[in-house]
RNA sequence: GCGCCUUUAGCUCAGUCGGUAGAGCAUCGGACUUUUAAUCCGUUGGUCGAGGGUUCGAGCCCCUCAGGGCGCACCA
């Protein structure tokens, strides 16, 4: 690294003269560069002013962005080490800590200011007296959003406001490009989600939200290892995209010069493990669809699927209510939620009491009056679709009729957790058929808030069977329905080596954070939602 | 893909009947040794999303396009 100061200096200077040349109305190569006109505030003169600071402190020999920083405390370390400190305490505890500048307020020879750390925030208590005139005047050209070291002693204030008494300040990083407006902070989305780092910054709902979804993450992980689960990884890149109803994404691999999709679903990976022994397994993994955004899709998301042997689709919507409920507790610290309707309209809901079990005839039966069966013919189902006013598609069958009339009639009522079951065998390939009646399956969807949250069954363990449904689906999708899957002959040999009586659930983990963080829009727990390009 | 709404300073937002661009925060200058979104005085900052049209005159009316939001469709 030798050359290494040449080379920065370079480096500056060629930066500034960048930024002048690009951006200036009147480039002109003979002006002095080293002191750029500070006319106005706009965004470029902000830029050029704060860009200015860091050549005066090079000038200094000082490097704005130093290597490291050794703090002795986080802020909320501080707070609960002094937090109970009376109003108006002085101590002699020294500590080091480092945040980002949120806030500054200052009053002629004192500088209060409000640095953030990840856990918590604490005020600074400059006095010019204490830090001298130079690190006062440092203090002072301070921006908002600049990332600072500190070196003081804990005090409060006569107010009584837990700080930090300044001995010394270092800026850590500068920031060259000004905050959103530090009280009404950023709301616009577009530029929120574009900008995750800047709403990060501001908004402290967002920081909440994926707190939640973190901690809903890590408490998934800590109760299946209580129950002896292995977690596993398995590809994203398939031959075939199985294992659900949805268009996926297409790619190419140059070596091999074959098309591969981006998988929609982990199932059918799973149940290989299973089928090779490993009895307990699951996988947290980003699933791909190439369908439409909106507030509750995104076209990649993460699921959770896990899949027992020995299990039955009864003991998996166990687990999967001791899952949620569990996350609730650890991600938030209560199990009683808010959870709005279709209409907005939010109902208190406590997730620990047992959940309603339903089949989707039952829930028809509800809002109709009318039984229905998927063993009944066609045509009654599209008599009662027409009398409801409801849109089919002449392809469906029984089944698929059922399906859509529930989803039609039911589905916007299911606000509190719901498990519905009694799914037809024609819309559950992987599903085993129900062991009392041979038209639906063992197969369960969660719903929350009219939203689909979850999905398990009892799996189809019958390799003939599977080849027969398998076939069924081959059928549609070359009959023109895209979503539909195929004959995966890999998957059909695992089956002949044996799957043992298995349960599998599969968890839409972006929904499950939307549930416990209160939020309406998938995007809202997606750090990085798939938005159009942005056009610079 | 369709419908409705929306886009004005770095951020948050006003902008009346079509008459030539406003506020708060931030910035910059000044005052202030216990502030809490500090306060007070002063200052600077604009391709009104882009393009076209109507008009003596367009942020405002019309058309096209682009971004975003919501709803529908799609989404087991």
């Amino acid at each position: 690294m030798h050359g290494q100061k040449n080379s920065a200096q370079r480096r500056s200077s060629n930066y500034r003269l960048t930024l002048v040349s690009a951006e200036s109305n009147t480039p002109d190569e003979n002006e002095e560069l080293d002191i750029p006109e500070l006319t106005g505030s706009g965004l470029q003169a902000e830029k050029s002013r704060r860009l200015g600071q860091l050549d005066d402190m090079r000038a200094k020999g000082v490097n704005p962005y130093p290597y490291r920083f050794d703090r002795t405390h986080t802020l909320a370390e501080i707070r609960s080490s002094w937090g109970h400190l009376e109003a108006g305490t002085e101590t002699d505890n020294e500590v080091a800590i480092a945040g980002r500048i949120m806030l500054k307020r200052e009053q002629g020879k004192l500088i209060f200011g409000t640095v953030r750390d990840r856990s918590s925030d604490i005020q600074l208590f400059v006095s010019k007296a204490v830090i001298g005139d130079e690190g006062f005047a440092d203090v002072a050209s301070l921006d908002l959003g600049d990332w600072v070291g500190v070196y003081g002693n804990v005090m409060t204030t006569r107010k009584g406001e837990l700080s930090i008494k300044v001995s010394r300040l270092e800026l850590l990083s500068k920031a060259v490009r000004p905050l959103p407006n530090k009280w009404k902070g950023l709301t616009d989305t577009d530029t929120r989600f574009r900008q995750r780092y800047t709403d990060l910054i501001v908004n402290e709902d967002a920081r909440r939200a994926f707190e939640v979804r973190h901690a809903v993450i890590s408490s998934f992980r800590r109760s299946l290892a209580a129950k002896d689960f292995i977690e596993v990884e398995t590809p994203v890149l398939h031959v075939e995209a199985g294992g659900a109803h949805a268009r996926p994404f297409v790619t190419h691999h140059n070596s091999l010069d074959m098309q591969l999709y981006l998988r929609i679903a982990l199932e059918l990976h799973l149940k290989r493990l299973i089928v090779g022994g490993m009895e307990r397994v699951y996988e947290i993994g980003r699933v791909f669809r190439n369908e439409g955004i909106s507030t509750r899709h995104n076209p990649e998301f993460t699921m959770m699927e896990l899949y027992q042997a020995f299990g039955d689709y009864s003991e998996v919507m166990a687990i999967c209510e001791e899952l949620i409920v569990q996350a609730a507790r650890d991600a938030i610290g209560t199990t009683i939620v808010g959870i709005a309707d279709p209409a907005g309209v939010v109902h208190t809901v406590d997730l620990a009491e047992p959940w309603r079990r339903a089949t989707m005839m039952e829930l028809i039966a509800e809002k109709t009056g009318v039984e229905t069966h998927p063993s009944q013919p066609v045509d009654t189902l599209r008599a009662l679709a027409d009398k409801l006013g409801m849109r089919y598609d002449k392809r469906w069958g029984s089944g698929k009729m059922i399906e859509e009339i529930f989803e039609f009639t039911a589905e916007s009522s299911l606000i509190r957790p719901t498990f519905v079951t009694g799914h037809p065998v024609e819309i559950s390939p992987l599903a085993r058929a129900d062991r009392n009646d041979p038209f639906i399956t063992e197969r369960f969807e969660l719903f929350v808030g009219a939203r689909e949250l979850a999905n398990g069954y009892s799996e189809l363990n019958d390799p003939v069977e599977q080849r027969l449904r398998f076939e069924e689906e081959q059928a549609a999708k070359d009959a023109g329905d895209a979503e539909r899957g195929t004959v995966d002959e890999d998957y059909l040999r695992a089956l002949e080596f044996g799957l043992p009586p298995t349960g599998g659930l599969g968890i839409g983990m972006d929904r499950v954070a939307m549930l416990l963080s209160g939020v309406s829009s998938i995007k809202e727990v997606i750090l990085f939602p798939t938005l159009r390009p942005e056009a610079f």
